[in-house]
Formats: structure tokens, C-alpha cells, sequence
DNA sequence: TCGATTGTTCGATAATCCCGGTACAATTGG
DNA sequence: CCAATTGTACCGGGATTATCGAACAATCGA
């Protein structure tokens, strides 16, 4: 099974922010961009989803909006962040976003340091 | 009539990628960031948006979401963006997003500068 | 080969979103 | 005061989204 991922060029900033919009596809990327390697099921397993295919309808999502690859390789889906196309695209977002969504954490767990380096 | 909006820490950014996930609210933000006053009629004049009570439904979203400032003044409602606590909470995100967004019209209008400036 | 692993597809459901129409409230200008 | 302007509140319909369970397909290891 082989998936369909827009070119580059195809990439529309709406659906990569509505992606993005959603705290599972966002923690999700933040897996991601935090290096390693993931399948779906390692994913779902940190980020305690229940149903698989819960996980697949946001991998389809990011998927569609150009914001990760997803390869199949042998029985596993290989998930990798589509971060040179981002950054091609729209400089400086990807990075935005994701030291945001640490401000964002880092709030939530009630840290005071205001910073999320 | 006096709305409530978030304070600045209780900006969250997946409420912010989801609000400016949609086009009509992306396009209104590009809008406002262009400078000049607006009012709601005269942002939905602008992008030709037909019912009143459509737009309302936007602003409540980016209001609620911590994007914009709606002040009643008079009978009418100022709309302004809320860059300096974007800015203060997400550093360089809102700026990527109205540039990408620059590239992405640019694009859809065929334009082969690569560029959005 | 056989069982376990991996992840999709399909179907169902509840929730949410988008949109427009109508009615209504507040303000302003004549 | 009265009419026009401005914009919200509310309601309803249609579309989309999020979630889950069940069934299925493909692959790998023993």
C-alpha cells in the first residue's frame, strides 16, 4: 500500500495550520520533530490514543495537508516530518509552531520561567 | 455589548492554528494585519461575504481563539489584530503565517516570482 | 505454515462547524 | 422622535470531524 502526499507546490497553508489545529495531530508532530524513528503504533502508544484507527484518520489528515511523509516499509508505516518542504514553503512556521506548542506546555504544567527552550 | 477575550497567557496555539485554519478567518486576518480600521461590515464587504450573522460566527471564533481585539465603539464593533500578544507568546508565528499565506495567494494566482514579499 | 504484529478500510455515532435567515438591541443623524 | 446603520443572538439545516469497534490485508518470525 502506497500513499498519496501532495508536491510541495500543493501544500496550502489552511490546511497545514487546520492540521496543526488539534491537540493529537499536533502532539503527533511534535513526536516527530523531536527526532527518532516512529511508526503508527509507537505514536499511539506515547501519546495514549485508544483506537488505531483513531490514529489513522489524523495520519491521513497530515497526510493530505503535506505535513508528513508516511512509507510503508515491510509491515510498519515509517512517519517523518515533511520539515524541508515546510520550511521551503513557509519559513519559519514550523519552528514557531512547535516552540509554541512547548510555551504552550510548559504553561500547562505551571512552570514559571517563560521560556520554552 | 462587551465581549470577553482571553488574557494573553490563556492563549492556546491550537486554537489559534485552528481559527486561522480556515479561509475566510485567515483571509479577515490578513485584512486587519494590513492596517487601517475595520469594522465588521467593512471586512465583510471586502471578502464578499453575503450574511452578517456568517461573520459574527468568525469573529467569535478568532476572538475566543485570542487573535483579535473587538471593541464596541458606538454602534459599531473596531476589529484589531492582537500582534503584540501573538507576538509575546508565539515569536515569529503569526509573521510566517501572514507570509505564507502571501505565498499561497501568490501561487493560486499563478505568480512564478517564488516570492511573497 | 501459523500465529502475532501492524495498520488500513468500513460503518456507525456524537459532536462540532459553517452558513444563512429572522428577529432584536444599541447607536447615530436628521 | 424616527429611520437608518451596525452587528449580535438565536435557530435550523447540511456538511465535516473525531472517535471507536469490527473486519480485513499484508508482513514477519518461529
Amino acid at each position: 500500500m502506497t500513499f498519496r502526499h501532495p508536491d510541495r507546490d500543493q501544500i496550502r497553508i489552511e490546511d497545514v495550520l487546520s492540521a496543526l489545529g488539534n491537540p493529537v495531530r499536533l502532539a503527533a508532530v511534535r513526536l516527530l520533530a523531536a527526532g527518532g524513528e516512529h511508526n503508527c503504533t509507537s505514536v499511539l502508544n506515547t501519546l495514549g490514543i485508544t483506537a488505531k484507527s483513531t490514529m489513522t484518520h489524523h495520519w491521513r489528515v497530515l497526510r493530505d495537508s503535506g505535513v508528513i511523509w508516511q512509507q510503508p516499509s515491510g509491515r510498519e508505516n515509517l512517519l517523518v516530518l515533511r520539515r524541508e518542504d515546510l520550511d521551503a514553503r513557509y519559513p519559519g512556521l514550523l519552528d514557531a509552531i512547535l516552540s509554541g506548542a512547548r510555551t504552550d506546555a510548559a504553561l500547562d504544567r505551571g512552570d514559571r520561567t517563560g521560556s520554552a527552550a
